[in-house]
DNA sequence: GCAGCGTAGATCCTATAGGAAATGCGATTT
DNA sequence: AAATCGCATTTCCTATAGGATCTACGCTGC
């Protein structure tokens, strides 16, 4: 058969239970699957038609991130959203983790980092901003890979692992669901902030910057858990 | 061979994968998994006398560690030992969250707490200090329980899956192995003017004497690397 | 002697089977 | 009527089997 092993190289074969994963991922941040309730090993594994030791799989890695809890004995469950509370911790945890990274990444920027980053901030611009997932993916994805470019920026694998603990792209992804995109302009503007520090090549304005931006974050998120309450 | 399990009591009814990833755990921290070496499934399954699916989903969870890495198809092996490099990186890291984890803790701060924190010195002074596993394990946990409150009583799950990301704690076991404590004396001496600034209730000082306590210990072991190469 | 090839073994990955516990539901009892 | 008990179904958990791939090693041929 030779289906489609390496024939172009480097797309080395996949695993199912990576597959399992992605679709759990998707479903999760689409919303199929609402917080709380349970995600049965054998019943995902007859929705996916495949065995449940690749689901099992999967799930112990997904329970890493937080997307999902384990009780021992009794499955696993959709991890339930965050209470307003709860994205105000995120957001000072993040206001810890990302102006340090700022800062880092400020001091190894070169022409190359400064157009990615560009280039994320046209495409927040660019991006559509309505209610339903399909629309607002484009604008979370623009809005991760800015702040995601900079915390690789920082060469440090171990703040690189803390901001992927945060596990904050993800959730606040779920966050938007049904929300939709409220502060585009103010995001874009403050983005556009950190961009001209890194260009003047600034550590000091880059961490100045970025607590700036998270802590408009932080207020407008408030602000939306209100209006969703 | 079916019926040697669960002969004690019954009450405490375990999942086996438990079972194995502490297994794991304390197989790598003792050293009799070196860095770098294959850790085959079905080895391992035989060596502990249980089938591979147990084993495939503690690697599962122990891949979110950093402790093993997973190639596709082509099994685990362990994570190589930190160069001096990455050594420093992970206190840089740990120099951006455990300052803030001790400013907040310290807002937080009671007289159950500032006990607890005396009591994990008082281990560490009375700790032995060996080169061997059996010695310093100890000390280590004493260590690790002293920065541990600190993380827990800030109060943010957030920051507290960061101070876990960085897997620091167990890292730095790995690295005592062969070495032997060698700041115990500095260490003990640092956590104690914490402690004071936690008694006094000024996050600020608590701050401050965090960020000195973990530039000392990038030091001290930047100094220990030179020594061991 | 050295390169190429083929077989055997080991390993990873997935599927399937079966035991044990938990959940749901209906009948019985107080 | 409410609580409890028992049975059936679901679900989790572990073991086992088998296919596919990679590695090791010996053999043949030049």
């Amino acid at each position: 058969m030779a289906t489609k092993n390496q024939a172009s190289g480097g797309v080395s074969r996949q695993v199912l239970a990576d597959h399992v994963y992605e679709a759990l991922l998707v479903a999760l941040m689409d919303g199929r699957l609402e917080a709380g309730t349970p995600v049965s090993i054998d019943g995902m594994a007859r929705e996916l038609d495949v065995s449940p030791t690749p689901v099992r799989e999967a799930l112990a890695r997904l329970e890493a991130t937080g997307m999902v809890r384990r009780m021992a004995l009794r499955g696993y469950r959709v991890a339930p959203l965050f209470s307003p509370e709860e994205l105000a911790d995120l957001m000072d945890a993040r206001l810890v983790i990302e102006p340090a990274n700022a800062f880092m990444a400020c001091k190894h920027a070169d022409p190359q980092l400064t157009a990615q980053l560009e280039q994320a901030i046209e495409d927040l611009k660019a991006a559509p901003r309505g209610p339903s997932f399909a629309e607002f993916r484009a604008y979370w994805e623009a809005d991760e890979r800015f702040h995601r470019l900079i915390a690789e920026s920082a060469h440090n694998q171990f703040l690189l692992s803390a901001y992927n603990a945060l596990g904050g792209q993800v959730q606040r992804f779920r966050f938007f669901g049904g929300l939709g995109v409220t502060d585009a302009d103010y995001a874009i503007a403050e983005h556009t902030e950190i961009l001209k520090a890194f260009e003047s090549g600034d550590p000091e304005l880059a961490r100045e910057k970025m607590v700036e931006h998270i802590e408009g974050v932080k207020q407008r998120s408030q602000h939306d858990s209100e209006v969703r309450s």
